[in-house]
DNA sequence: CCAAAGAAAGCAATTGATAACTTTCATTGG
DNA sequence: CCAATGAAAGTTATCAATTGCTTTCTTTGG
């Protein structure tokens, strides 16, 4: 099981890889990541990424899929947990939260991407993702409208942009502090003021 | 009146540069602005800039005071604009959101501020812009609870997080598809959501 | 009033640092 | 033996900042 052969394989380093961009990216400016870094981080030389990579954006789309992939699929699991829309969506929330509390260095690099301009592969996968994440939440508050949990008359578009706004509200708030407690804090205030927004009026 | 004068003196210079910059960083990753490109818009050598500015973190340092007192005060009077502090919450979401759509370059300056660990002079212009739109906020929904507009149960610092939440999430997803539509058009709709959740329950 | 001095603004070329990527050659394990 | 893996040294490009020199503006002494 132990491999001590000093060669690994390709599908190990490139695993490898994408751990080592996480730690680094949790503890330094994700723009600054750079070869030397990721290689040093694994224990290879710079020019020995490029055995198992073509290039550095390469390894970055790696990456991007790997979050986008682990993240939608911790939600949706935290999504059918719950026997109601209203925990649904709030498995959901909590689930997002403690993603980017086990891995402070996601929203760094999310945050790294939105300003370029062109169309990158990693900016691509967060929209896409952003896309599915919308469609989950669609979903709950719909089923929510019809089981009277949630208001009818409010947009569910609008609901949608308000819970990942909240969610990104208290992401911004950490990352800028540099203090995750504000996340774990926050987390259950800022859902129950969502809660408020979309509930049934008297 | 019209200067004609080939030189222009150290202040007009410097205007010129946080213009250029706003202007670079609407159509372009602000991160990736040289001061080539800088000057080249300031019709003016490269190595001119130095003649103005200390070095290239003189000029975002510059660049990002401009902006927190700019937004801040138009935050600021568009709070006093309104005779309710309901109505005074609705101006600022409105005046800061349409802050985001005339200069969509800052948004994307910020977003690629964020991921620095080191506290940058910009990180920390940022943070005190935040922490004074804070306190205006606060002072607001105070009075609304006075008042009987807002929910006295709420937290009013969930409540300045969801609020500065929302136009974040707005924002964010404006500049993640590239499009300021989302903008203007969400705004409204995102601002009645956010009433909703704070405003007194029967 | 006005020329000379010098301060300020500007350009063009250069420097030094750093990054991604490439190439060459040694080593390992099957 | 040989193909895959890796280290070490090199290549090329880019960028902020500096330097030496020229041009323009301003001030001041006679």
């Amino acid at each position: 099981m132990t491999s001590t052969s000093k060669y690994l394989s390709a599908e190990e380093r490139r695993a490898m890889a994408v751990k080592a961009v996480l730690e680094l990216a949790a503890i330094q400016n994700p723009g600054e990541i750079t070869t030397t870094e990721i290689a040093a981080h694994m224990g290879l030389s710079q020019g020995g990424i490029f055995r198992h990579f073509s290039s550095k954006d390469e390894i970055w789309r790696t990456v991007m899929e790997w979050v986008a992939t682990e993240l939608h699929s911790r939600v949706a699991r935290a999504a059918e947990s719950a026997n109601s829309p209203i925990f649904s969506l709030e498995a959901m929330f909590m689930a997002h939260v403690a993603f980017a509390i086990e891995y402070p260095g996601v929203p760094r690099m999310l945050f790294g991407e939105l300003p370029k301009t062109e169309s990158t592969p990693a900016k691509i996968a967060v929209a896409s993702l952003l896309e599915r994440y919308g469609k989950l939440l669609t979903l709950k508050l719909e089923q929510g409208k019809s089981c009277g949990e949630v208001d009818c008359s409010i947009s569910t578009e609008a609901a949608v942009a308000l819970f990942v706004g909240t969610v990104q509200g208290l992401i911004i708030k950490a990352v800028l502090f540099g203090d995750v407690g504000h996340l774990r804090q926050g987390a259950p205030e800022a859902f129950a003021l969502f809660r408020r927004a979309i509930r049934k009026s008297i």
